[in-house]
RNA sequence: UCCUGAGUAGCUCAAUGGCAGAGCAUUCGGCUGUUAACCGAAGGGUUGUAGGUUCGAGUCCUACCUCAGGAGCCA
């Protein structure tokens, strides 16, 4: 598979074609669909980067050539020679007028390709992901993810702080509330799979003074919904010597920074994917500052939007908000909005008390618009030896196990804070999916660890 | 864990308790501008599994299995 190329075509990426209009070039791909018109056939080829339409009349070209694309079957892979030509008819404005072509494998007739340009049902697709993810819109999925995650990172590089990855494997649940994925860690001993790496950021903060960690979290929670996955990625900024307002200040510019990254590099894909002129201008809003909404103030509105008839069942004074509840109050703003200050009652026992009201803690909740729902989750840590150490007790987690994380706490404790965004729901939110199965190669769902 | 819904051809779906069907895909034939091309033909079935009711079950009943959506919990 080494074969010599035509020495007078330029090797080139369907994304890059228009560069080369007029030119004979070679893309090297897979035969995406295929029409004939009689002495005509209509090829369509992708390489990864798009697709491109090919014309092949019978009596320009070869005969060998002509019978060997009719007969080809659908992602069979390739080597196409052409001239790039420019065609209002075509929708990437460019068609290719094929020359040569080179087949690298066949697909067999017996074996066709089982992912056709028509509809499939979600089992079907999910058992077939090795295989689905070679359409057009999916591939555009994953790009723009790549850009997403490309973006995070970025971000924070650019901003003084310091990437620490915390362990994978611990000892023990950060929370103590959600489901582990448990294994043996030799002879007596036993495993987690990382559900946050928040404490150990905490700690490399106190290292370094700006960090963040960026890798794949693991929740055993048998959650099935269009939010959910078991395995998904998370980055988790950590500040010392910051409080919420600071926090508050780097959610904005932080999801900011990332869309209008995407909006930059990925309007054809985000179109593609399904996001109109219309729905692209929603992403155009994204932009510090976003607004700011109490955890009271936020009960009123929903209070206010039941005796409406707007919301089915009334929210309750100190409770969390439900799914239905973030969805109305997301779609009240046009932006991101962030929710701060809920009730210390409700929340992880490490987030400090606001000193003007200690009933409630000194967090943020993100909400995506359009209903997406929560998309970061941080707050400011407590930052005292006796209260931490009050909270571990009070919520019945095991003392000796945080004992490194109380150290925290006695060896020059400074006030700081931290957040933690899950990239699969900012994807499904940019992308405007219907589910964040779609938004990662391989999900881990509940039902499903295949392929 | 709970609630709701769905399992019929490779895929997406039809079928009043009464002969198992269509579109797409595949194979064959036709067509020089097709955009999920179109036109004609052929092949393709243990109706998720196990019981039950009935003269007769894809359809009704019971249990189980699988999947999906939602709740709770969360990013």
């Amino acid at each position: 598979m080494n074969p010599v190329l035509p020495s007078t075509a330029v090797i080139a990426t369907i994304a890059t074609l228009a560069a080369h209009e007029g030119q004979t070039v070679t893309l090297a791909g897979w035969l995406y669909n295929l029409r004939a018109s009689g002495k005509l056939l209509f090829p369509i080829f992708r390489d990864g980067t798009g697709t491109i339409q090919g014309i092949v009349p019978k009596a320009a070209v070869p005969e060998q050539l002509f019978e060997e694309l009719k007969n080809l079957t659908l992602e069979s892979s390739l080597r196409v020679t052409g001239r790039v030509r420019a065609d209002a008819r075509a929708p990437s404005g460019f068609e290719l007028d094929v020359e040569g072509l080179e087949v690298l494998e066949r697909v067999p007739d017996e074996t066709p390709f089982p992912i056709t340009l028509k509809e499939h049902g979600v089992d079907f697709l999910m058992e077939h992901r090795h295989l689905w993810l070679r359409t057009p819109r999916q591939s555009a999925i994953l790009r723009v993810r790549a850009t997403i995650m490309r973006a995070a990172a970025e971000y924070f590089d650019d901003h003084g702080f310091v990437r620490t990855d915390p362990p994978i494997l611990t000892p023990n649940a950060c929370e103590g509330t959600s489901e582990l994925f448990e294994m043996d860690y030799f002879d007596e001993d036993k495993a987690y799979l990382t559900q946050s790496g928040q404490l150990y950021v905490e700690a490399t903060a106190l290292a370094l003074g700006k960090v963040y960690s960026f890798g794949p979290t693991f929740r055993a929670e048998k959650s099935k919904t269009r939010r959910h996955l078991t395995e998904f990625w998370m980055v988790e900024p950590e500040m010392a010597f910051a409080g919420l307002p600071e926090l508050l200040e780097l959610c904005e510019h932080y999801l900011s920074f990332i869309v209008a990254k995407v909006l930059k590099k990925h309007r054809g894909d985000l179109k593609l994917i399904g996001r109109d002129e219309a729905s692209l201008a929603l992403l155009e809003q994204v932009q510090a500052p976003f607004p700011r909404v109490s955890y009271d103030e936020a009960h009123q509105m929903l209070v206010d939007a039941h005796a409406k008839g707007l919301v089915e069942t009334l929210h309750r004074e100190g409770d969390d908000f439900g799914s239905p509840d973030e969805t109305y109050l997301s779609s009240q703003f046009d932006r991101p909005v962030m929710i701060h200050r809920y009730p210390s009652a409700i929340k992880a026992f490490y987030m400090q008390p606001d000193p003007e009201n200690p009933a409630r803690a000194l967090c943020v909740d993100v909400l995506a618009p359009e209903g997406y729902g929560e998309i970061i989750g941080g707050s400011q840590r407590v930052d005292d030896y006796d209260l931490l150490k009050k909270r571990i007790e009070e919520h019945g987690l095991p003392l000796a196990a945080f004992q490194w994380y109380l150290d925290l706490r006695r060896y020059g404790s400074v006030p700081h804070c931290g957040f933690g965004m899950g990239i699969e729901r900012v994807v499904a939110w940019i992308c405007k999916l219907e589910h964040v199965r779609e938004t990662i190669p391989f999900a881990r769902t509940l039902n499903r660890i295949y392929p």
